[in-house]
RNA sequence: GGUGAUGUAGCUCAGUCGGUUAGAGCAUCGGAUUCAUAAUCCGGGGGUCGGUGGUUCAAGUCCACCCAUCACCA
C-alpha cells in the first residue's frame, strides 16, 4: 500500500549560518524521507526559513539593510548549505510569504472565534531611546542572586539562577544601553489554560506512539496531574516595531500588533506545503484537513518539543486542522564529547566543512551510524569519525567493488556470468538478500545506527567470502575461469545490494555506484532480485576517498576563533548604543525566539571581526634572544578556577589559577575585554616563575598572557587558549 | 533547588523478560594473504558494567542512596 506522508524539519532561523548541529536534524530527516521514497511511498519533505522577530529586525538594521534583504540573503545561504549536504527538500520556502500569512490569520481567526484568544495588558521593559519593547535577552543587568554584572534578562550564566527581567539589578537595554522603563501594553494570548486545551493535550500527547517515551514523559511533567492546570496562556503578539505579520481585527483591519515569531513559525510548515501544492498540483486539504488520512511527521530538536507537542497541536485542533501523526525529537550534537565551541574550533559551519573539501557523505554516514531515534545527544568524535568512515565505507564496502571489478573487466569483458544466479547466491551469501526487511524496519524506526551496523556486518560477510574463495588464485591457475566468474558475479551482486541499503544515507555515492553497475536507479523492491545474466558493468573508478586526519585538523583550525572579538556586549552600555545588537537570539537557550536554531551555545560573533581585514600590528620586534634566555621563562597551562571583579579597580580581574595541584592568585588587566563569569573554567597560559608583585589589592603571583595591538589601531585584548588535550601544569615551550 | 536522562573495553556503541564465561566495530598486538587506494582474513590481549548498599538461587539489567555529565523547570 502506498502511504502518503508529509515530513517537516524544523525551520532554521534566518539569522545565522547552518552548522553541524543543525545538520543532524536535516540529515536525519533527509535519510528517512529518502528511505520512504525508495520504498515507493508518496513522501514530501518541506521546510522554510524562519524569518520574523526582533533579532532579525535588529540584525538587518545593524547591517544597514532591510529585513527582507537579510532574509533573502540568508535563504540563499541556507539553500546552498543544504544542497551541499544532499538534503533534498521538496520545497524550501520562507515564513515571510503570503501562504504563511494566510494560514496565520486563518488559524488566529478560528481560535478567536472559538473563544481561545484573550487580550490582556501586560507590563514589560521598554527601551525609551529605541522606542521598542525589549525581549528578555535584550535586557542586561546584575544577577539578583549573585550580583554578577552583564547578565541576560532570563537567567544568570554565573550562578544559573532563573528570574524575570524585572528582577535584574541596574538593568540596561542591550540595544541602546539606556535603562529600560516598565510600560503597559495589550497582548493577545492563546488560552492554553482553557479546559478544552488541557483535556485535548492530555489525551493527544499520551496516545500510543505519538511521541517517543522520553518525550511523552516530559509532556506529562509539563501537563501535571489532571486538575493541576499547569499550562499557562501563551503570549502570541508583539508590539511594533516588529518584523512579522500584523494581526488583523475581526473586520480585517490592522491592530498595530504583530504575530509573535513562534506563532507563525510552525505555520510555516503549512505555508511551505501550500506553496508546494500550487507548484505541484497537490491537494493541500488532503494533507491538512481535519479528517486527513495522510501521515504528518515533524522532526525537531528536543529543545523545541514544548512548541510542537503543546502549542502546535492545540492550535491545529481548535482551528479545525489535523494534528501531527508523530513528533520525532532528536538530541543535540556534541563534538569530542563537549558542547560545540568556537574557541576550540568545534563550532563548525556547514559552509566551512564543504569549503575545506570534506565529503558531505562522510558526515551523513557518521551521523547515521550514531542516530537511534531517541532524544539522546549524539557525539561527533573527530578521531572516531575518520577511523570509522575510512574503515567502514572505504575498507569494507567500497573495497568489495574495487577488488572484484578488475577481474570482471579483464577476464570477462565486463560481463557477469551468463546464467540465473539466485540460488547459488543465496547459498553463498544468504543474509545479503534476507536482511532487506530487517534493515527496512530499522530505517522506518529511525534506528539508523542499527541499520548501519547490520549493513556493515553484511559487508564483513562478503569480505570473508572473498578471502575464502581467493579469486586472485583462481585467476592465476588456468581452468578455473568459471569459478572465478561465479565468485566475482556474486561480489558485484553483493555490492549492488549493499549500495541499495546505504542509498538513503549516501545518495550521491549510490548514484555513482549505479553508473558503475550500469543500472537504473535502485528502489527498495530491487532487493528481491539480482542482476540479470550476462549483465554488462562499466569499468571501475574509485568511488570514495579516505579521510586524511589532516583535513579534520584543518577544518577545526579554520573554525577556531582564537581572536575572540571583544564583543560589544562586554563593553557595557556606554558604547553599545551605536553598535550592532550584541546578542542574536540564536544563542538564547530559553527564549523561544529561536526556532530550529539549536545549540548556538557559545558567544556568537555578531559581525566580522574588524581585526580580520586589517593588518594588526604588534610594533617592531624585540631584539633577538637565544634559547637560554627564552628557557628562563616558565610558561604553564592553567585552568582559570575562579575569576572575580576587583572592588575599586578599573582594569583588573582577580584570577585564581589552577596549575594542576597548585593554585595562584593573579591580577590581570583584562577587565575591558572579559567578563569574569566567562573566564571560569577555561584554559590559558601563564608565566609561572615571574616574581610575585605586591599590588594595592593583594599579591599577584604571575601573569596570564594576552595579545593586543601595541599601537592601538585595533581594539581588543585576546587571551591565549591551548588546543584541546592540554592539562593544567603542562609546560609551554 | 526540583524533575528527568545518561554513565558498559583506549574510542564509538549494542546488551530483549533478571539466567552459562558481558558483546561488536574501530584502535592495539601476533599471524595469514596480496585481488583491492596498506584495503582484507584468522587469532590474542584489553572490563570491579560510575560508586555503595539492598532484593534474589541468580543483577550490567530491579530498588535505595551517592558521584559525574547533560537537559528541562515556558
Amino acid at each position: 500500500m502506498t502511504r502518503k506522508i508529509l515530513v517537516t524539519s524544523a525551520l532554521p532561523y534566518a539569522n545565522g549560518a547552518i552548522h553541524l548541529g543543525h545538520l543532524v536534524e536535516y540529515i536525519q530527516t533527509d535519510i528517512w524521507t529518502r528511505f520512504q521514497k525508495l520504498r515507493g511511498h508518496e513522501c514530501w519533505h518541506v521546510c522554510a526559513d524562519d524569518t520574523h522577530g526582533t533579532p532579525i529586525m535588529l540584525r538587518a538594521e545593524a547591517e544597514g539593510i532591510t529585513p527582507e534583504q537579510l532574509i533573502e540573503r540568508v535563504h540563499a545561504e541556507h539553500s546552498r548549505d543544504f544542497a551541499g549536504f544532499h538534503v533534498a527538500f521538496d520545497n524550501y520556502y520562507t515564513t515571510h510569504s503570503d501562504e504563511t500569512r494566510h494560514y496565520s490569520e486563518d488559524i488566529f481567526g478560528k481560535l478567536r472565534a472559538a473563544g481561545l484568544i484573550e487580550v490582556r495588558a501586560i507590563e514589560q521593559y521598554y527601551d525609551p531611546v529605541k522606542r521598542m519593547f525589549l525581549p528578555d535577552r535584550f535586557i542586561k543587568g546584575e544577577c539578583p542572586k549573585c550580583g554578577t554584572p552583564d547578565q541576560y534578562g532570563d537567567a544568570c550564566e554565573s550562578c544559573g539562577a532563573a528570574y524575570a527581567p524585572t528582577d535584574l539589578k541596574n538593568p540596561y537595554s542591550a540595544v541602546s544601553g539606556a535603562p529600560p522603563v516598565l510600560k503597559s501594553s495589550d497582548h493577545f494570548f492563546f488560552k492554553l489554560s482553557d479546559p478544552r486545551c488541557q483535556a485535548f493535550l492530555r489525551q493527544w500527547t499520551q496516545q500510543e506512539e505519538r511521541l517517543q517515551p522520553e518525550a511523552a514523559n516530559k509532556l506529562q511533567e509539563w501537563l501535571g496531574a489532571p486538575g493541576e492546570n499547569k499550562l499557562t496562556d501563551w503570549d502570541i503578539s508583539r508590539d511594533a516595531p516588529y518584523f512579522g505579520f500584523e494581526i488583523p481585527d475581526e473586520s480585517g483591519k490592522g491592530t498595530g500588533k504583530y504575530f509573535y515569531v513562534w506563532l507563525d513559525a510552525p505555520i510555516g510548515y503549512m505555508g511551505s506545503f501550500s506553496n508546494f501544492c500550487t507548484k505541484k498540483g497537490l491537494d493541500f486539504d488532503e494533507f491538512w484537513g481535519k479528517d486527513s488520512k495522510t501521515e504528518l511527521y515533524h522532526f525537531i530538536g528536543k529543545d523545541i518539543l514544548y512548541f510542537h507537542a503543546l502549542f502546535w497541536p492545540a492550535e491545529l485542533e481548535h482551528a479545525g486542522y489535523r494534528t501531527p501523526t508523530k513528533v520525532f525529537a532528536h538530541g543535540f550534537l556534541t563534538v569530542d564529547g563537549a558542547k560545540m565551541s568556537k574557541s576550540r574550533g568545534t563550532f563548525i559551519s556547514a559552509e566551512s566543512y564543504l569549503a575545506q573539501g570534506l565529503n558531505p557523505e562522510w558526515l551523513r554516514y557518521y551521523f547515521a551510524a550514531k542516530l537511534n531515534g531517541t532524544m539522546e545527544d549524539i557525539d561527533l568524535n573527530l578521531g572516531d569519525f575518520s577511523l570509522r568512515v575510512n574503515s567502514d565505507l572505504v575498507g569494507k564496502y567500497i573495497n568489495i567493488a574495487s577488488r572484484s571489478a578488475n577481474f570482471i573487466s579483464k577476464h570477462f569483458d565486463g560481463k557477469l556470468l551468463d546464467e540465473h544466479f539466485a540460488d547459488r547466491f543465496r547459498l553463498a551469501l544468504p543474509d545479503l538478500e534476507f536482511a532487506a526487511d530487517e534493515i527496512a524496519g530499522y530505517y522506518e524506526a529511525r534506528d539508523f545506527g542499527r541499520a548501519i551496523r547490520r549493513i556493515m556486518a553484511l559487508a564483513d560477510q562478503v569480505n570473508q567470502y572473498v578471502d575464502h574463495h581467493q579469486p586472485w588464485k583462481l585467476a592465476k591457475h588456468g581452468g578455473k575461469e568459471r569459478e572465478l566468474h561465479v565468485v566475482c558475479t556474486a561480489l558485484v551482486n553483493a555490492f549492488r545490494l549493499l549500495t541499495l541499503y546505504l542509498k538513503p544515507v549516501l545518495p550521491k555515492l549510490a548514484q555513482r555506484a549505479e553508473e558503475f553497475l550500469n543500472i537504473a536507479p535502485l528502489h527498495w523492491r530491487d532487493a528481491g532480485h539480482l542482476l540479470p545474466p550476462a549483465h554488462l558493468i562499466n569499468d571501475y573508478e574509485h568511488l570514495m576517498q579516505r579521510i586524511d586526519p589532516k583535513q579534520i585538523d584543518a577544518l577545526v583550525a579554520a573554525n577556531r576563533e582564537s581572536l575572540e572579538p571583544a564583543a560589544v556586549s562586554r563593553q557595557g552600555p556606554a558604547v553599545a548604543a551605536a553598535s550592532v545588537p550584541p546578542l542574536p537570539a540564536a544563542i538564547d537557550p530559553h527564549s523561544p525566539q529561536r526556532h530550529a536554531q539549536h545549540q548556538q551555545h557559545t558567544t556568537p560573533s555578531p559581525q566580522p571581526s574588524p581585526a580580520r581585514g586589517e593588518e594588526v600590528s604588534g610594533g617592531a620586534f624585540a631584539p633577538v634572544i637565544g634559547m637560554d634566555d627564552f628557557g628562563k621563562v616558565d610558561l604553564r597551562i592553567v585552568r582559570i578556577a575562579d575569576a572575580q571583579h576587583v572592588e575599586g579597580a578599573d582594569k583588573l580581574i582577580r584570577l585564581t589559577l589552577d596549575l594542576g595541584g597548585e593554585t595562584r592568585n593573579v591580577f590581570a588587566g583584562i577587565k575591558s575585554a572579559y567578563d569574569p563569569a566567562q573566564l571560569i573554567g577555561r584554559l590559558t597560559v601563564m608565566v609561572a616563575n615571574l616574581a610575585p608583585r605586591k599590588m594595592k589589592f593583594g599579591l599577584s603571583e604571575g601573569m596570564v598572557l594576552a595579545a593586543s595591538d601595541a599601537e592601538g589601531k585595533s581594539a581588543g585584548l585576546f587571551l591565549l587558549s591551548p588546543d584541546s588535550g592540554a592539562q593544567p601544569g603542562m609546560r609551554v615551550k
